[in-house]
DNA sequence: CTGTGTGCAAACTCTTTGCATAAGT
DNA sequence: ACTTATGCAAAGAGTTTGCACACAG
């Protein structure tokens, strides 16, 4: 066992299945595959059906859609919501901030460490604060 | 005229649309004098609407998305892309930070200057930073 | 075997659009 | 008058759901 590589991805989407408690069906290992295999990615529902139907996984549009959400909730992956009506996954399940491409509508992850906080809010009384997004919207420079 | 005080919201919808360039409708202006109403405000657009039925304002749902995007394409709102499939309007146009109550679904205004950036990313090359859009998630307090 | 996951298609929510009518300048 | 905005209802996009079948443990 080699802990300073990155888990091969043929291996690791099972092992992810399973210390999620999640059963490694044949289309959560394909998606786990997918999602694994290009480093840190940010990709909707829709473009992962795409890749499915390349890699001819066969999986179908309602199993990514379910597949996704069953892989949040167990903190495998994490939602950014930005624009309305497109939800992105993010391979990377930590809290980091975003750069977004208001052109192209596409997702990158800002440089490790780019964004800090010289203050905090307090949470409300009863509250605490789950986790703090940020989103850098980027546009086309004017000059 | 009076520059200090805030504008009367009767008075100050008409002006408003006026700078703006857009025309000032009974309907616009209907809607307007209710974002205005109360200071700083979060809704949807069905908020919006339900608002306007009970001030028997005559503006179709319709006609709310069209003005809620033509205000916010002017800069009079900023929109506010939290959870999929719904979107909030912020009467206050510039960049500030918002609390997300998980619980309820509900935006609060961050408290002013409780986020401080220590640091920011450079934008990549050809490309500036047009806002950071700043969400505290808050949750209950597990204890 | 037993229960969970999958696939299909239909349903659902929020938002946008086409077109005729109404209102602003 | 001429142009732009409104209202209705229907279309659209993205996501969720119900139910029968299939697969993992």
């Amino acid at each position: 066992m080699n802990d300073v590589f990155p888990p091969v991805a043929t291996e690791c989407s099972a092992a992810w299945l399973a210390r999620a408690g999640l059963r490694p069906t044949r289309q959560r290992r394909a998606l786990a595959d997918l999602l694994l295999a290009g480093g840190n990615r940010h990709l909707t529902a829709e473009a992962l059906h795409g890749e499915a139907l390349e890699a001819d996984a066969g999986v179908s549009l309602a199993t990514v859609y379910n597949t996704l959400k069953a892989f949040t909730s167990v903190g495998l992956l994490r939602e950014i919501v930005i624009e309305p009506g497109r939800v992105y996954y993010d391979t990377r399940s930590d809290d980091h901030p975003h750069f977004y491409y208001e052109d192209d509508g596409t997702i990158a992850d800002a440089p490790a460490g780019s964004v800090a906080f010289a203050t905090l809010p307090d949470a409300p009384d009863g509250m605490e604060i789950a986790t703090v997004d940020v989103v850098v919207r980027l546009r086309k420079q004017k000059s």
